[in-house]
RNA sequence: GGCCCCGUCGUCUAGAGGCCCAGGACACAGGCCUUUCACGCCUGCAACACGGGUUCAAAUCCCGUCGGGGUCACCA
């Protein structure tokens, strides 16, 4: 048999860490299997522009390198691979559904609905429809459309029985038929639900395994009914664990980032983002800057695969110690036996710690690749860049180490890319170190030192120092402060004689002076 | 509320009767290193939800309780 998954979001403008597990779960699982992964479009009941809205989805797919064999922008098939073209298909099985006696024509009212559904919680027993306004016959149609009724269509679920799942996950899992509801399948206006368009799509694309979050788990047994009562052959079911809140087992929700920002790891994580958005003027306030939607890692500058090894681990897991993943090692080593049952909270210090892992492994040239972009963003370099800004670039990425771990992290060095005239100062740090005490001083002496230093690299800076301190007769931290917020107009960042090497002399030199000059 | 699912350190997890007074990773705390910030190294903290069984032996099997979640739409 072939493999075949998909994915089916529906086109809401954004892609949610949750959806992308999913699919990536999916995909995973049909690339082990020398299978087909399928993206289909869930857009039955989609008023909204669909190509824009469905845009961001696709664009984060494919940036995560989750690509599909059959679907939107690719064909395939069967084709065409979005519900809203697909409207024949499900009026060809509802009438099939009406014709085996599977379904049937219903005119009860929402008002007539809602009541027996009240009665019966007043009496405290389950609900389940009387189907009296159900139509057996032309006569009855008529009749009711007489009274001005309008019809739906719906299930006509069994009454006894027991539906056996095995679920690939889950295992075995049991439901009574008879606690089933007589499901809409076709509304009034003959547009067609969900479950019945799913379960006719799937069945259309020889999807051979249904891969989805358990939310579903309960939805199963009336598609369950609609596809044998379509005589289709049943797929194979795997429902996934929730991706949940932090600390939490419920599911993770674009709309309750205030919440999440109460959690000291969520806040710093999207304080630490902001920042870098900021500086390249990306939208903060936006909808889709938010932690719980791809887009967010993307404009920051994590890497893609640090983002699918965090991911797949969130859920499954291979042995009681390989961590670290490729996609070629997940795509050999994923199995649907292994993910765990149970929901698996976000944690962003865990996704920044594989994140870590993954960009200390790129080439320097690598990193500088994908952190100019960011150094264009905030207009400290042109497009294309200069020969000199990725001299400093490469000398930066190399010195850094894993003080950059996001590609937008370049930007806490900004201040190499700064002119030395337009160098901004961390005024605490500049108090500190240059208007109190004799750090000033020092400097100013140092300053001649450094003037007439041959060579200009980190040996003979870290040696020159070195003299100075003997000579002096003072502390290193009296004077190699005064000279880094001088400098880079911060207390923090690389180590200081890297500093001045990357910058070389006459920078070095231009900022000192400056420093000194607006004491 | 009915039905369904789930329940090992703060978090992700290993664990399929003895290898477990429970292992790893992230986080956290303390220390070392140190020109700042990171890194690195060392040490530490920390869990089988609870109660009954079964068994020579249970985190692992059974039952119950409690807790959490999902679902009950003419949404997807």
């Amino acid at each position: 048999m072939t493999v075949r998954t998909r994915f089916a979001p529906s086109p809401t403008g954004y892609l949610h860490i949750g959806g992308v597990r999913t699919a990536l779960f999916n995909w995973l699982f049909a690339r082990q299997n020398h299978g087909q992964f399928i993206l289909r479009i869930d857009d039955t009941d989609q008023q909204r522009n669909v190509d824009e809205a469905l845009q961001p989805i696709l664009d984060g797919l494919r940036w995560l390198g989750i690509d599909w064999d059959e679907g939107p922008k690719k064909g395939g098939p069967f084709a065409p691979y979005y519900q809203s073209k697909r409207l024949d298909r499900y009026q060809a099985a509802v009438e099939r559904l009406l014709a085996g006696g599977h379904a049937y024509y219903d005119y009860a009212t929402t008002a007539e609905l809602q009541a027996e559904r009240q009665a019966a919680e007043g009496e405290k027993r389950p609900f389940r429809y009387s189907r009296r306004y159900l139509a057996e016959t032309p006569a009855d149609r008529a009749r009711f459309e007489a009274e001005g009724r309008q019809a739906v269509v719906r299930l006509k679920m069994p009454s006894e029985g027991t539906l056996v799942l095995d679920d690939l996950v889950r295992g075995r899992v049991e439901f009574d038929w008879a606690r089933e509801q007589d499901h809409v399948v076709q509304r009034a206006d003959g547009t067609c639900l969900y479950h019945l368009a799913n379960v006719v799509d799937d069945y259309d694309f020889q999807i051979s395994h249904v891969i989805r979050a358990e939310e579903h788990l309960s939805n199963t047994p009336r598609q369950v009914f609609i596809l044998e009562a379509l005589g289709y052959p049943r797929p194979v079911y795997a429902h996934l664990p929730f991706v949940a809140e932090p600390g939490s087992h419920t599911k993770l929700s674009k709309r309750k980032l205030q919440k999440y920002l109460k959690n000291r790891d969520f806040a710093a994580m999207v304080a630490h983002a902001q920042k870098i958005a900021e500086a390249i003027r990306h939208p903060t306030e936006a909808d889709a800057f938010n932690p719980v939607i791809v887009d967010f890692y993307q404009t920051v500058g994590y890497l893609p695969e640090a983002i699918v090894n965090y991911l797949a681990l969130l859920g499954w897991s291979l042995d009681d110690k390989t961590e670290h993943f490729s996609r070629e090692e997940l795509i050999e080593h994923f199995s649907l036996e292994r993910v765990n049952k149970a929901p698996a909270s976000f944690d962003p210090r865990k996704l920044m710690a594989f994140e870590d892992w993954h960009f200390q492994r790129l080439s320097r040239a690598r990193k500088v690749e994908l952190a100019a972009p960011f150094l264009q963003e905030a207009g400290l370099a042109t497009s294309p860049i200069s020969a000199e800004t990725r001299r400093i670039m490469e000398k930066v990425v190399a010195a850094a180490g894993d003080r950059i771990k996001v590609a937008g992290d370049i930007l806490s060095f900004a201040d190499f890319f700064q002119p030395d005239d337009q160098l901004l100062y961390d005024e605490a740090a500049f108090d500190k170190h240059l208007r109190q005490g004799n750090g000033a001083d020092l400097l100013c002496r140092f300053r001649d030192r450094l003037a007439a230093l041959e060579p200009f690299d980190p040996p003979a800076l870290e040696a020159a120092m070195q003299d100075f301190v003997a000579a002096e007769q003072i502390k290193l931290g009296q004077i190699i402060h005064a000279v880094r917020v001088a400098v880079t107009g911060k207390s923090i960042g690389l180590g200081l004689f890297d500093t001045l090497a990357i910058l070389g002399r006459s920078r070095s030199l231009a900022r000192i002076d400056r420093a000194l000059g607006r004491r």
